[in-house]
DNA sequence: TATTATTGTTGCACTATGCAACAATAAAGC
DNA sequence: GCTTTATTGTTGCATAGTGCAACAATAATA
């Protein structure tokens, strides 16, 4: 929720106003769906990482900036999927119990502590690839267990489970896999892809069927994985140039 | 894009700043699909009806409060399915223009000249029953078929692209012809509802069968059309109770 | 060499769907 | 009254997709 511009900007000048960006940033590891979670020195409160928008810059300009920030990574699937705007929302507490674990006085009209409206974006990325990087106020970013997240602050906990369920309804569509997955798995792995989305198991040989169906992987060389038995293949996505 | 209490409130107070509201409103009739539209007196100008976000309300409150205003409806069926941020969508003059048409002086940094982000919404509403009401600064609110709106202002005409497309997707999973009929209906309509809707053409008997299959359509008694063959039945859906 | 665990594949039953055909029937034409 | 016409409700058939179970292949271990 918060940002690097902060300490020098009392104001929010620049931003505009009453408007943030949270996100859900999504990687796959270990066989298990995770997302990056900002946590707050000396406060035991735990957020989405977030951001806002210039006065200049297009929303979804925004969006791509703040990521990049988060993960380090340019070139992302990233996809708007909701905007919150509940009064409930509106709970400046925590925000001023952070502040004031950082050292700063708490103004109460200081312009994080006035409400907003944030807009939510899921991002899937590369788990070997991203580099969480916390921001100003944050001192740590670090990946959780989608079923084992600490408590969030305000409503990021219905944030975070209305992106899994946007996830899981546009799994088909759009070819999430790819963006989650290294440049070579195995079948099993993007099994365990698809059921940690949809949160159910799958029918092993009917997926196999479907996933070779689909055309869109391409069977790579073995992997000899040292258990005794057989070694399955690597696959890898072809690109739909 | 506007709303009532502009003339009184050249500051935009009570709202939130930046934030509006705009509505893709759906109907069904004479076997099309068909949007509400607000027109603007002396200019040609076009546009989605829309509004603002009070201070103290909730942004889910704030859609169904300005769609009663619209439609006279409520209780309706209504959706938010993106929201629109883009650089390019700030452009004051269409409403600068609708302002002087109106007999208002101009003042340059007057609230609604401003940037707004917008979050869309798309209501299905039943056709019979709606009441459009145009605001105060438009004077004519009108049924269009989609494939012949007039050209809207700002990037409204992609806001309506972005609502079909959602309402195409969703169309399986929501009972979206509950929305948009009347009480009851035959299923000739109902299939027509769903061309409509997809953009493409159903196999008959197919229909048919799916739909009666899900078991949530009640057959009724036959309307004589008045026509030279076999009178259909008239369907209701079932209350899911 | 036999055993074990996992993978790739295939057969079968069941369901869903497109297509075509057929019977039913409300009104019009004669 | 009888035939014709257009549309509706239904059914048969071919095809595709999927769950389930079984089987063969195989890499390491005992």
């Amino acid at each position: 929720m918060t940002t690097a511009t902060d300490e020098t900007n009392p104001d929010g000048r620049g931003f505009l106003p009453g408007l943030a960006l949270d996100f859900v940033i999504f990687g796959f590891h270990d066989q298990e769906l995770k997302i990056l979670i900002l946590e707050y020195k000396n406060t035991d409160l735990f957020a989405l990482p977030g951001g806002f928008v210039r006065e200049k810059e297009d929303l979804e300009s925004a969006a791509r900036r703040v990521l990049a920030q988060r993960t380090g990574l340019t070139d992302i699937y990233l996809e708007q999927f909701h905007t919150f705007g509940s009064l409930q929302r509106y709970d400046p507490a925590p925000l001023a119990q952070i502040m004031q674990a950082k050292g700063h006085a708490v103004q109460p009209d200081h312009w994080l502590l006035r409400r907003f409206v944030t807009v939510g974006y899921y991002a899937l990325v590369d788990f070997t690839q991203a580099v969480p990087q916390p921001d100003a106020m944050a001192d740590r970013c670090a990946w959780y267990e989608l079923h084992q997240l600490p408590s969030l602050m305000l409503d990021h906990k219905s944030i975070v489970a209305k992106a899994l369920e946007t996830l899981r309804e546009t799994l088909d569509r759009k070819l999430i896999g790819f963006n989650l997955l290294e440049e070579s798995f195995t079948m099993h792995t993007l099994q365990r892809l698809y059921e940690t989305v949809l949160g159910e198991p799958l029918n092993r040989s009917s997926f196999q069927r479907r996933m070779l169906s689909l055309g869109i992987l391409q069977r790579l060389e073995k992997t000899y994985t040292g258990k005794a038995h057989k070694a399955p293949y690597l696959y890898r996505f072809i690109q739909p140039e």
